[in-house]
Formats: structure tokens, sequence, C-alpha cells
DNA sequence: AATGAATGAGAATTCATTCAT
DNA sequence: CATGAATGAATTCTCATTCAT
């Protein structure tokens, strides 16, 4: 996987000082019982008796209960970061591009589904410069796939349409997975879901030629 | 428009007695507060002076805070009830009904934004029955745009696709409206962006009998 | 009963006007509500529903909440009131009084038990004037009883002891059918109790003229 | 006193913890002012502050305010037990353990006057679950005592008697003491009034064998 | 005489945050 | 580094009382 956009379990190199595990240690409880319970319904103390440390510690590595909301919103949109967009379309061409980012989009919602949730619920709670500075990072992402919807169309691949709008419907399918899983857990897996992404998403927008394209991505891809 | 959906801004009749005019008035000022402060930063105090009325009355008409958010959600979905489904594809047809749902769904998001917001973000605040019975007039909406999907794949209007899923594309794609505002409302009217669903969730499904009933649909909706 | 010291269920000439039996009416429910609950417990509403009327109409009879309490308890004690004890002693005679007393107390708690245990729950809850009359009335009462031990004394019916005290052991006697009823009502009737008194508070101090002279009570009280 | 059944003014052993200390002083000052005023007429801001401590550290402490009440009452009833009358019987025989449980009784209801009153008045406020716990523990004390008198008729010692309702007896004229302290306060001492009781509860049973060993009792005890 | 909508003071309870140890 | 006792501001909810109708 030599020219991955991201990866969903990345062995991220390990905190090198017992500070900074200790900080993220506090970001991820704190990120398992938001997602859980909320924001306000999660105390301080929630958060210290799960790790388990004083309430008291939680103060020495954050300003207060919100500086530890923006930590966890930040984390949780780096698991989300598509790096390296414009380096894989180079390599194996945007519409093999297109179809990883379904897949990995619908792997991290999958994954991380009560972060997105997280999202979906506290960004308003963030102050507001914190929440300005999620936002943008949000935005960098919907660009990154407009790109790549853009070079597709260049190429045509795809039919013409509105690329920016339809970014956000690829972010969106995916955070439906996570946001409506009440819905879906009973009738589809993650996989069957992110399967059935391609045919709502990218299958009935290609040209001829994309289609064409389209099987070949299919057999380097599923390799 | 004699077999309409569902009117967008329905001039209701107004509520007779004093009592419901109350509860209407407390639960419209809390659903602008909850959307705009969310559930936990806005006080059962807030809402009382927002009207302006004194707290103690809000007692008198909601058991309490939480019954409030209960209530709320029950008025934005009503307004989001689709009733009459089977009953617009028997008269104007699957494929010109889908087109209403898309229209439709798309000037409630637009209306309605906020209490679109605060669904989002609240439903998880609701004891758990009535997050439960929420869920559940949820799922009635997405049941009816797949009953519809149905029709218009088995006329042989759609290409066969996952219409579970998809009827909550179609759900999706009216509160992405919403919930991405702050990305959208510079660049596109809601109206450019209703339009615009069609060409993302219509089209490019379209069998070729389904293009000549779309061509046809068009002439007759739009009047 | 020409010579009763009062009645267990007096027929009361009804209150005249339309107005006193609203009085009667809002303390007669008062009173059950008081004792089942508690005073601060039962709110001004659940009184007025129980009528049924409307809140503000108990505020047209009495000042306010404790007020009200106030003519509770005089009722209750207005029951309790022991009139004509010195005329009942010249007629039958001090030792008969005495087994009327008990057996007039013990009937009385039974009846109501509930006033009692309000009394015992709620005379400190009265303002201190308040409270002070209604101390001054039960005073009445032991004194009453007490004149009665004294005359038997007197007459040699019964050994020397501290009458004052012996008093309010008559007193509590029957009140301890209300307050402990819990522990005896599964296995005593309120008669059983009664006549147990006897044995308890009369016949162990009774001299041997005494004992005669209770036999012959006995015989005359029985019929 | 090697074979006591218990002591007024023990000398416990101080709590251990700062914690345990805490407990106790919040519980000690919440029975002083709980019987003072009345439950509902004590805020949780006036214990506090009685202390004093902040309002918030109560409920470090106590689950909530009806919670505290119980552990009150539990507090004072635990001053009541009557542990080892068994054993007391068997050092001392009964008759004589029956008078110092008397003297015990008295001695309590002087000592802690204002926490019999609380009993009274408040039980019935307790949530029902605690309240039957503390009936309950009220019903073994009496069962002790009852146990006493058993063996005082086996032994001859007293005329027959139902012990049952003669054992609350017992409990209701120490507890007379502090119900009715308005109206013996100004005329006996404490220790008058439990000299009295003798008098009233136990030497008017006695037989003939009875008073020769209660003549035996009153020179050995008195040591 | 009667109503019941409305008020607002006041109580219980929670929890983020501090700080002495 | 780490603790957890202590604080007190903020919030929910109740209910006696008033008053226009």
């Amino acid at each position: 996987m030599s020219h991955s956009l991201a990866t969903v379990d990345e062995t991220t190199t390990e905190p090198q000082t017992v500070a900074e595990r200790r900080r993220a240690q506090i970001v991820e409880t704190a990120i398992r019982l938001f997602s859980e319970n909320g924001y306000f319904q999660t105390t301080t103390e929630d958060i210290a008796n799960a790790i388990p440390v004083s309430k008291g510690l939680v103060y020495k590595y954050f300003k207060d209960k919100n500086d530890l909301l923006y930590y966890c919103m930040q984390y949780v949109l780096d698991k989300y970061k598509l790096d390296d967009v414009p380096h894989c379309i180079s390599r194996i061409g945007p519409l093999a591009t297109l179809v990883k980012i379904i897949k990995l989009q619908c792997a991290l919602a999958k994954e991380h589904a009560p972060e997105v949730v997280l999202a979906y619920r506290s960004t308003a709670d963030l102050s507001s410069d914190l929440a300005r500075e999620i936002k943008l990072l949000e935005s960098k992402i919907a660009r990154m796939i407009r790109q790549c919807l853009d070079a597709c169309m260049h190429q045509g691949y795809i039919k013409p349409i509105n690329t920016d709008i339809m970014a956000y419907q690829y972010i969106m399918y995916a955070h439906t997975w996570a946001l409506k899983n009440w819905a879906f857990r009973d009738r589809y897996s993650a996989e069957e879901y992110a399967a059935e992404g391609e045919s709502i998403l990218l299958t009935p927008f290609l040209t001829s030629t994309g289609e064409a394209e389209y099987e070949k991505c299919k057999r380097r891809v599923d390799i």
C-alpha cells in the first residue's frame, strides 16, 4: 500500500514523554465518553474515573473542559485527513482515487462512528473560535475530494455535475453510516454499505470512458 | 395543488384555546433557542424570558425540560411528515412524486434549518424512551420515500439500486443543506441546491423509459 | 347515654351557611391529606383538587396554608375534648369515669388515627403562637383526667401515684394505638387494645376498695 | 458495670478518617436542625452553614437530603439499641434487667430528646423503603423488652399481662418525656420522671415473689 | 362566589474548577 | 506529578399566593 491516502488503524508512533502519553490517554477517554453520553452529560469526574486518575490531573493537561473538547475534535479530524490526494491521483489516477476515498471514508466511519456522532453533536459546543477552526479542517477534506472529482470530470470519466456539492455527498454518505446507524445496523454490514456507495455515488455518473477505466481500477485496487 | 404531499408554510388554523397557543409559543421559542445554543446551554429561564413569561409557567405546560425537548422534536418531525405518498403516487405517478419529494424536503430544510440541526444535536439528549419514539417517526419517513423508489423501479423508470439506502440519501441530501449550511450559504441559493438534487439523486439513475417519463413530469409538475 | 363525656361520631349540627359548609369541607379534606402525606408534602392544589374546587377558593376562606393547618388542629382537638368530666364524676363516680375515659380515648384514637399522627407530626409546623394555643388545649385534657385520678385516689380506689404523670399515660396509651399502628394493626383489633388498657392503666393500681367498686362499675357501664 | 445494656454517653472511639468525621459532623448537625425546625423547614444550606461547610459538600457524603434524614434516623436508633438484653437477663436476672431498661430508656430520652421528637415527626418523610427499615429497627427494640417481660412472667415475678403491648408502654413512657417535655419540664427533673416510671410500669404488676426479688435488685443495681 | 393562568421566591442538586497537601 | 476535599455559581423544578376575569 505505497500510495495509501491514510490508514484506518494507523500505528501512530507512540507518544514519547509520559506527559504526552497522559494527554493522549485523557483525550481518547474523553472522546469515548463524549460520544457515548454527550459533552454536557459527561463530567470531568467521569473522564478522570475512567482512566483512572484524579479530577485535578485533567486540569494540569487542559485549560478547561472546553479546551479538552477542542483537542478531541482535532484528534478526530486528524484521523479523517486525506493528506496526499493529489499525490494519489498522480499515482493511480483520479477514478481509482475516488474509489479509494469512498472505501476509506466508509472504513473510517465504521471504525470511528462514535467520533462522527460527536462531531455532529458537539461542534457547536465549542467556543466560536475553536468551532471555526474545526470547520476549516472539514472544508479542507471536502476540497480534496472535489479536486479528485474535477480531475475525473476533466478526464471525461464522469458526466458533468456540481463537484462542490457532490464532494459533500461523498462525505455525507460515510457519515450517514454513523449518524443513522440505528437504522442500518441490523440490515447491512459496514462492508455492504461501503460497496453500495459506489453504485450510488460513482457508477451512475460514469461516462463510457469512465466505465472502461472503472473496470481497470477494480481489478487493480482489489488486489 | 390538490395532490400535494405537504405544504412548507402551511397556514395551520391557529390553536383554539389559550392553553394551546401558549404551548405552541413555548415550543417554538424553545426550538429556536435550542437550535441556536444547544439544549444544555439553553436554560428554562432563557426560554421563559424570550416569550416573555415566568419560568414557573413553562412547567405548567411541560413536565420538565426534557419533555419540552421531546415536544420540540415532535413538532419538527410533524413538519417533515410525508402523509400521503401512496396517494400522491397513484395520482401523479411515482417519478413525479420523487421529484416532489426532493423539492419538498429541500424546501423544508431551507425553512427549518435550525430544527434540522436541533434534531442532529439533541436526539441523544432525550431520555431513551422518547429518543426511540423520535427514531420511529424518522424511519416512517424513510419508508415512504422507499416505497416511492420501489414503485419507480417496478415501473422501470430507474435502474436497480438499494432503495433502502437510497431513501436515506434523499433525506440526507436535504439535511446536508442545513448541516453544512456554513459551507454552502455563500455559494448557492436554496433553490439552486434543490435543483442540483435532481442531477445527483434522480437523473443519473433513470432508464431511458424513466427519462421519457421524467420529461413529461417536468412539464406537469412545474405548472 | 345521658352522662356521656363525648361521642365518637357525634352528629354535629350541620353548618348552616354555604360558607360554613365550604370551610368545613376544606378543613376535613386538609386533615385527611395532611395526615396521609404530611403538611409540607400536601400542596394547596392537592387539597383543592380533592374537593374539588379551585386553588384560589381556598384563599378566600383561609389566610394562608399555615392558617388552614391551625384550623385543622383545632378541629382535631375539638373532637378530643372531655367537656364534662366533673359532671360525669358526680353522676357515675370517678372510677366509672376513668373506665369511660380509657374507652373513649381509645375509640377516638381508633376513629381518628390519622389526625393523631398529624398532631404529632405537625404541631411544630404551626407558627409559634398557634402552636402554643394547641398545647394549651392538650393540657386541659390532661388536667381533666388528672382530676378524675385524684378523685379516685381520694376515695381510696387506687393506690397513691403521681396523677400528673399518670394522666399523660392515659393519653399516650390511646395515642400509641395511632402512632404505632403499623406494629399493632395485624395483631389486635382496636377493641382488644382498648380492653387491654384497663389491665395496664387501671386494675394494677386498684386498692381492694377500688376492686369492689370496679366490679360494680363493670356491670353498670357495660349495659 | 460489666453487664451493661448500653451506655448513655458512650465515649465512642472517634471516627478515624477525615471522611468519617465529616459524615458524623453532618449527621449530628442535621439531627439538631431537623429536630429543632423540622425536616422540610431545614434547608441543606442551613445544615452546611451551621458546620460550616459549603452546601455542595453535603452531597459528597449523602446522595440527597432524604438519604441524610435516613442516616440521622439510624444514628438515633443506634443509640437506642438494646444489644445484649438476653445476656443481661442471664447475668442479673430479668427483673433487674427490666429496672435497667426503664432507667436506660429514660436516660436516653433525656439525653436525646430532640432525636426522639425527630423520629416522631419525620419517619413518614422518609421514602417508603427507608421508613420500613427504620420501623424494623424499632420493632427489634420492642421485641427485646418483650423477651424480658416474658422472662419475668415465666419466673412468676409479674402478674400475667399482654407483654407485647406492655413492651410498647415501656418505650412510650420514655418517649413521653421527650414528646411532652413542654408539659413536664417545669415540674419534674428527668430523674424524678425516671423514678416514677418504676411505680407506673413495674411495681403495680409485681407478684409477692416479684416484690421480694425487686427488693434484692434495688440493693444490687444501685451499687 | 369561583376560577385558573401567571408569578417569583426559594429549595435541591450538580459540577467545573481550585488548591492545600 | 498527583490527589481529592472543598467551593459556589448556576440550574432545574416546586408551590404558595395573587389577581384579572
